[in-house]
RNA sequence: GGGGCUGUGGGGUAGCUUGGUAUCCUACGGGCUUUGGGAGCCUGAGACUCCGAUUCAAAUUCGGGCAGCCCCA
């Protein structure tokens, strides 16, 4: 396999071949092939954002995925974000369309024709929904796996409010949502407030949740977005309040994609392969028999290890393949399952289990009894992944403060005034977009560019 | 948005300049032997991206499509 830190391209591609995550091989443009050991990763992921969605109260739905020319072309500016990334569908087998159908590019044309027809009242919100769906986009910019495709796996919560207030509410409902997601990723990130003309179109303000990647790019893995009554007035969603008036809701929306796997496999992977967060490792115990004289009674054995670990609700598998122990150690390495467990003769007569951690060298030999610790030893290589990841953040999210340093192959912090010339400045010469404000932070010094007021913010090259 | 490079068994490649016989590694099927960090031997099957042009003859030359990769905006 490549070496992560030399080419990462190069061994992001492999990785996923590899650890048999997508096949690629498909013959349209960022649309790949989802296997079963990568998408059960995803659907792990899933799950975790099923469970703390559900949580706050957001309920999943599901709608269709096609959206008419006119839902979708409501007028005003969200349309024109997207208008030239639509895939239209024109034909009914034979037959013309009379009114063209769209492959959604996101949800809101579709939900918030729907709307109206659920909210008519203050007592029916808060409203608030999601879905995990396919949405379609046609990127003509060069596509990657999990980062930029072309049928992006999507989830997107919608929630509709009885004014702006409670709809900011909601967006710290949100960040409560992302921190658990994240922590469970083990991933850092950033939160910027993204500068006005990229924020989501339609959106009176958006904030992104970015990680920087090897090879000196950040990655946005998520954004939340508060709408204002924006969409509330074009799709005319409106309640009745409790005096009797007719108001606008006021929504926001929050939206997650694939390009948590992506983040997930660049940063914590090694020059091994993957290395998988428990809670989202689809083995996080491989047993590994190793023959001997005894092989019966060792597979006898590995299986009562295995039944052990099930009672603790642990997802464990015994590789019986016909391969030798150090193919299966270095395979299911390079598949990023947590734990390992390696039971031979002299673990059969202990009745012991050496165990292996996929962050760390050293193995250790435990008693059959102490399986009950399972969860501490899967939260050892959870707080291995975390340390790493973080140091990794600290590394290359860099503080600058004078204009030539910005030319760091590094992300940077550095002070911003916010204005679109000092960043069409620092991109220009240095490569480097800007990400935003970083949010929630009141820190301000002088522009690296210009000298004026500034906030802390961030720039870095983007995928 | 602009420019460059590349498509050969499942994956990675040699062959292309100078047109004629497709190389090796790996993975895969069968068999024997093995198994505490990517085992060995025997054997089998498997490929020139697609369309068009030139030619007696195209993996090789030319044009286009599709796909992939890289750089710049």
């Amino acid at each position: 396999m490549d070496n992560k830190k030399d080419d990462f391209s190069e061994w992001y591609n492999e990785i996923i071949d590899l650890a048999k995550l997508s096949d690629k091989r498909y013959n349209i443009k960022g649309m790949n092939v989802w296997l079963p050991y990568g998408l059960k990763i995803m659907h792990l992921i899933d799950d975790i954002l099923r469970e703390y969605s559900e949580e706050k109260n957001i309920q999943e739905v599901s709608f269709p995925v096609l959206i008419s020319r006119e839902q979708l072309e409501v007028e005003f500016e969200h349309v024109k974000g997207f208008e030239n990334e639509i895939y239209w569908v024109t034909h009914g087998g034979k037959d013309k369309l009379e009114i063209d159908l769209a492959l959604r590019p996101t949800s809101e044309s579709a939900m918030y024709t729907m709307f109206p027809l659920w909210i008519r009242s203050h007592s029916d919100l808060p409203f608030k929904i999601f879905q995990i769906v396919s949405v379609y986009r046609y990127e003509t910019k060069h596509t990657r796996s999990f980062i930029r495709v072309r049928e992006i796996h999507f989830y997107e919560a919608h929630t509709a409010h009885i004014d702006y207030e409670d709809a900011e509410n909601q967006m710290e409902e949100y960040l409560d949502i992302w921190k658990k997601v994240a922590d469970d990723l083990c991933m850092s990130y950033s939160m910027n407030l993204r500068p006005e003309w990229d924020k989501f179109p339609g959106a009176k303000y958006s904030v992104a949740f970015d990680t920087p990647m090897p090879g000196f790019r950040c990655l946005q893995v998520g954004t939340i977005h508060e709408y204002g009554d924006n969409f509330a007035r074009n799709y005319g969603i409106k309640y009745e309040d409790e005096n009797g008036n007719i108001k606008y809701v006021n929504q926001t929306t929050f939206g997650l994609s694939e390009r948590l796997l992506a983040a997930i496999i660049g940063i914590h992977g090694d020059d091994q392969g993957l290395i998988l967060p428990y809670k989202i490792a689809p083995v996080q115990v491989i047993i590994v028999p190793i023959a001997g004289e005894n092989y019966d009674n060792i597979l006898n054995y590995s299986r009562d290890v295995l039944s052990e670990l099930k009672k603790f609700g642990v997802r464990a598998r015994i590789d019986e393949r016909d391969y030798t122990p150090g193919y299966k150690f270095n395979d299911w390495e390079m598949k990023g399952a947590p734990l390992r467990f390696e039971i031979g003769n002299r673990e059969l007569n202990e009745s012991t289990v050496t165990v292996a951690f996929r962050t760390q060298r050293k193995k250790i030999k435990i008693k059959k009894e102490e399986l009950s610790k399972i969860y501490d030893y899967m939260n050892m290589v959870n707080d291995d992944i975390k340390n790493k990841s973080s140091n990794f953040f600290d590394d290359n999210l860099v503080m600058e403060t004078s204009y030539e340093d910005l030319g760091t192959e590094k992300m940077v912090k550095a002070y911003w005034c916010g204005s679109k010339e000092c960043s069409d400045k620092i991109e220009n010469r240095f490569e480097k977009a800007a990400l935003g404000m970083i949010y929630n932070n009141s820190d301000t010094g002088k522009c690296i560019v210009c000298g004026k007021d500034g906030r802390l913010s961030v720039f870095s090259r983007t995928y």
